[in-house]
DNA sequence: CGATAATTTGACCGCTTGGTAAAACATTAC
DNA sequence: GTAATGTTTTACCAAGCGGTCAAATTATCG
């Protein structure tokens, strides 16, 4: 007799990690783009090239995907902000720090709207990751900057709204992407936008923080 | 015997209006808080105080109350963008659409995440507006910005890129408000940060912007 | 090999969904 | 008033939904 899951035997065999991790592929792909409720498990199956009930398998429930989809790629979205380095230079700091925010904005453009669209409903699935181990991060950086700021090194400034601000620039070309397409037009096939949006970028925050003497 | 629809009569009765409202205040309210998908009709119906039937008597589909509530948001959201005044001093017109776009977040959130969900989830409703009134307003605007640039008022930079990142910034208060909320903690419970967010982004953009003698 | 455990399938269930039909009810115009 | 029009309700449907079940199939291990 089959035990009732794949997931309570201990060892996972090498069918379990491969299916699992196609269905997390297909999930990332229609998650990201129809958000938690707009989603169905028959849309993830068919794209993860399985039947309904051979998914349900591995995952008992539609949160179920969904909430180890965010947990997976919660950690590693937030690792260009970890890297922050209170010792570093600030302006290098900073303008690594928006340059690897558009890396990912760039490469992986469905995390970034799985994310946008779990936000944007309110966040129902995310609240306590919001609260907690985000905000303390958040908390964390927001002091180095302070610091600088009160070092002289760059302009003052409310940390926490430059955090958002780099966030919302460097996201929008991911999350928005649709309309950055339409408004540029078709000259703009390639990916060069993301190269002149960090050279705006870039510009924009590395002058508006530095410090002035007036 | 009654007429299949009431949007097919010519002269459109004070009932029909009043209803109309009702619908879209609340479709507003269903659509911007779970997109298009995730919206049923039966929310809405619920939301604007009426049956289901009595609903879809105003309104033959889903699609159109969606069409018609983006159809009536998308020319006052853009209307911030359109004062922007060629004739006018550089740093204010940028101060004041920045504010403007601010305030817009701060009392439209809904309005905000309705286009923030469509656009996230590919913009199928709404890619012709995008390719077409939205793209020809921000070539005018942009233009404009080039010309401030030319004769030094302003820095030089890409003239696209600083409007998708005076849209992001701004935005991001509406659209990621649970985010803001939960970084920001309790202590926020008024509506200081958007106030906060304006001195920020104010000083940002400003200095970031302002020419530079070097 | 054979036994046992893991995987896959097809049939199904109860609920929700977008939408319809027709009749009951209300309003307006004359 | 009454007839025509406009509005609302009740009952309903077919498709889609998340999820279950038991049987069939396949892989694994001694």
């Amino acid at each position: 007799m089959a035990i009732p899951r794949a997931a309570k035997t201990q060892r996972r065999t090498r069918i379990q990690e491969e299916k699992e991790e196609r269905i997390l592929e297909a999930a990332l792909d229609v998650f990201s783009q129809n958000g938690f409720r707009g989603a169905t498990i028959d849309q993830i199956a068919e794209a993860a090239g399985m039947s309904k009930p051979n998914l349900l398998y591995y995952f008992r429930t539609k949160e179920a995907i969904h909430r180890q989809l965010i947990d997976r790629v919660l950690s590693t979205w937030l690792e260009p902000l970890r890297a922050f380095d209170a010792e570093g230079n600030p302006e290098s700091e900073i303008r690594s720090y928006i340059r690897r925010k558009l890396e990912m904005a760039r490469d992986f453009p469905r995390e970034s709207r799985l994310f946008a669209n779990e936000v944007l409903q309110g966040a129902p699935h995310i609240e306590d990751e919001l609260k907690g181990p985000l905000k303390a991060l958040v908390d964390e950086k927001a002091e180095v900057i302070r610091a600088w700021a009160r070092s002289g090194k760059i302009t003052k400034c409310d940390p926490y709204h430059l955090i958002f601000s780099i966030w919302s620039t460097t996201q929008h070309y991911a999350d928005f992407d649709v309309q950055v397409r339409a408004v540029l037009g078709q000259d703009y096939a390639g990916e060069g936008r993301f190269e002149d949006a960090a050279r705006f970028l870039e510009q924009l925050f590395i002058d508006g923080l530095r410090a002035r003497k007036a």
